[in-house]
DNA sequence: CGGGATCCCGTAGGATACTG
DNA sequence: CAGTATCCTACGGGATCCCG
């Protein structure tokens, strides 16, 4: 099958849905996503919500994920200002799938830890 | 179900679910996983299919998934060596999510794009 | 053939200070 | 408050050599 319906191989370093698939797998990406599943946040409470991230780490975060079209920016013309983000209609669709991986890993959690302490401490 | 449940907070840094989602969210990790989908692979199998990774690169993620328990590594004793990579019960439960993911991946990969070129080229 | 060990570089990413 | 700008370090990750 070689059509020019080149059918995106996600392991062809060059095919765009890699990309896309680097973007997901992001560390902060994902749990910056899921801090806005219940609704519009203001930066500073992603800041807050989200333990360790740096405000530079966030704000670059935002501006890919803003990019990609997965979030929406909103700029309130105030004293002090007042940035909203939200997700975009194209970032809730990403939603459950982030949500299995949340369950997943919070439901495996002790298997996993199981399986390294037994990989730690073998011959 | 027992009262230890602290109920695995994923934004706290010192939680292991986060850790967890680390993992998941590994570029390499990802690709690794969909390629063992179908089954057996070996070292080299793994290193041809999947574009772009070093050997370094792909040693380090198969420790890793390996140490998770969602790897399995099988080493014949013959010459030249051969080593197997398998995936485990529990990798395997990873696999319809990470289908998913890929499934996103290319299905919106269009409606990224466009949002991209859209974002870059604006005031 | 399947990696372990080294060397080395680029850059991801943290801390801090400054601005609109 | 919500960033940008700067500096600086750690480490990701590539290339190379070598061994079981």
């Amino acid at each position: 099958m070689e059509s020019k319906d080149v059918e995106p191989n996600l392991y062809d370093r060059n095919c765009g849905s890699r990309q896309v698939l680097d973007r997901i797998g992001d560390r902060w990406s994902v749990l910056v996503v899921l801090t806005l599943a219940d609704g519009v946040k203001r930066y500073s409470e992603l800041a807050q919500r989200i333990d360790g991230v740096s405000q530079k780490m966030l704000t670059q975060t935002l501006r890919g994920l803003e990019r990609d079209g997965l979030v929406s920016r909103t700029v309130h013309a105030t004293v002090p200002p007042r940035v909203d983000y939200a997700l975009t209609d194209l970032g809730r669709t990403l939603l459950p799938l982030l949500s299995s991986l949340q369950a997943w890993a919070t439901g495996h959690l002790a298997e996993v830890e199981a399986a390294r302490t037994q990989y730690d401490t073998r011959p």
